[in-house]
DNA sequence: TGACTCTACTTGTCTAGACAACTCTATGCA
DNA sequence: TGCATAGAGTTGTCTAGACAAGTAGAGTCA
């Protein structure tokens, strides 16, 4: 026999039936849900798929679909002829890779708001203005907003962009896009520079993020470029106890 | 250049001489050896799923999964009712690049030195065996070094070697060489997992770095493949105020 | 001209069944 | 006891067809 599965909770009729979106989404997000619920600890037996099959009432191309996806997003590991498992990091997903927040957290099928703190014209620092390749004094774009998931703070995102690159930056509604939809809808990326850090936020920080003052947080201070021109200059804060950046590269 | 419209055969067309794996492979590779030679400059309109499915005579649903695969991975974009257009490669992978610390350190002109703390061979944790993909209890490479910069302690290296793929490991001086340039040495490295986290270093680490134990860590743990098998999981741990990764990237 | 509808084409998804490949366990035999 | 094998269970993949949802263009009508 192959290993005994953790005795799953017959939770059929709390997700089946009238889920969000098409059937593989929500056996995908259920799936995601218990993994998130700690349903299957790490390196846990999950349902097979006959299983899932006939508890959601759906084909077995369903169910792989959703879990091919799992597996593809590194959340489960599977063996021919053994079985799923749950995978090590089922924490928090997020690559190097300049993703949306917003993309991000509504793919784990939970909900995003955008507080915003701060949207306006500022003179530039004698700090910034080389960062931004501008004049000191002349105006710069400044936003600060705090982006939530299921209302939990999840980061904090003080920007600064260049107004020659990206005019009509303002005029944006932030509670509805993301600075980061918005620039890559407008501007041109050609390259990113970063650095990541684990610090303690400042006491502003702090504060917006709901966290103590003298938390660990992930830093991550990330500047883009278009080919030929500072976009903008972000520093994007998370508390570190509930989130962790992950990714993967192959030269 | 075509491959020959074979009947409704399945299973002839897989072993007749065309390309290797399974069909949706074959199509997912024709498709991508395309677009490498440019055959699709970007933003072109693609074959659709009927004329693939046409000239590779296979269902759709095969098709349709080679092309899902291709938006995955972002080389394609899909527009339903429209078509399928190649992509303008803008959002690739970030290289957090595998530095050796050594040429790190020396590149800036300052001194390194290892303090080699642990060098054995151990049999493999329950936790620990399918990191590597080990038998548990089998003996797996163990070694923990911290690295100093000017003598100051700048990353602690907690390292599991995978005895399979680096036998000869334990027997390199670390005082002299580091255990990242002894693997790019002696292995091929093929793919690289990591995860970062800001997180408190343990009372051991925080010890052998020379800092209270609630110090803000930046931590980052980073697993590399061959192209067959684990070679090793590493657990480098940073004192966050004196350290920061950074990288670069350009599409 | 301008607004509308209809149609052809495309992608998105699901189904029910099939066979292959693989792993693990239990059984039977020497 | 030790080994070979059969079988059950699992994932991997493919098929042929179906309907839904979306887009673009052609044609129609006021």
């Amino acid at each position: 026999m192959t290993p005994p599965r953790a005795a799953a909770t017959p939770r059929a009729a709390s997700t089946s039936g009238t889920g969000p979106g098409a059937p593989y989404t929500r056996v995908k997000q259920h799936l995601k849900d218990g993994l998130a619920a700690d349903q299957w600890p790490s390196g846990a037996l999950m349902p097979s798929e006959a299983e899932l099959v006939a508890q959601f009432g759906v084909s077995r191309m369903t169910v792989n679909r959703a879990l091919r996806e799992l597996q593809a997003e590194g959340l489960v590991e599977r063996i021919q002829g053994v079985g799923t498992f749950a995978a090590q990091l089922h924490k928090v997903s997020s690559t190097l890779t300049i993703v949306d927040l917003h993309e991000e957290i509504v793919g784990r099928g939970h909900h995003h708001e955008s507080r915003v703190h701060l949207q306006r014209s500022e003179p530039a620092s004698i700090e910034l203005a080389p960062q931004l390749e501008v004049a000191p004094g002349s105006a710069v774009f400044h936003t600060l907003i705090v982006h939530l998931e299921n209302g939990v703070p999840l980061q904090c995102e003080d920007r600064y962009v260049n107004p020659a690159v990206a005019p009509r930056y303002l005029q944006a509604d932030f509670t509805r896009i993301t600075p980061t939809h918005e620039l890559f809808r407008t501007t041109a990326l050609w390259r990113a520079q970063y650095s990541i850090e684990a610090a303690q936020a400042t006491r502003q920080e702090a504060r917006l993020l709901g966290v103590a003052a003298d938390t660990a947080c992930l830093i991550l201070v990330r500047r883009t470029f278009t080919r030929e021109a500072p976009i903008t200059i972000a520093r994007l804060v998370h508390p570190g106890n509930r989130y962790s950046l992950h990714g993967e590269f192959q030269p």
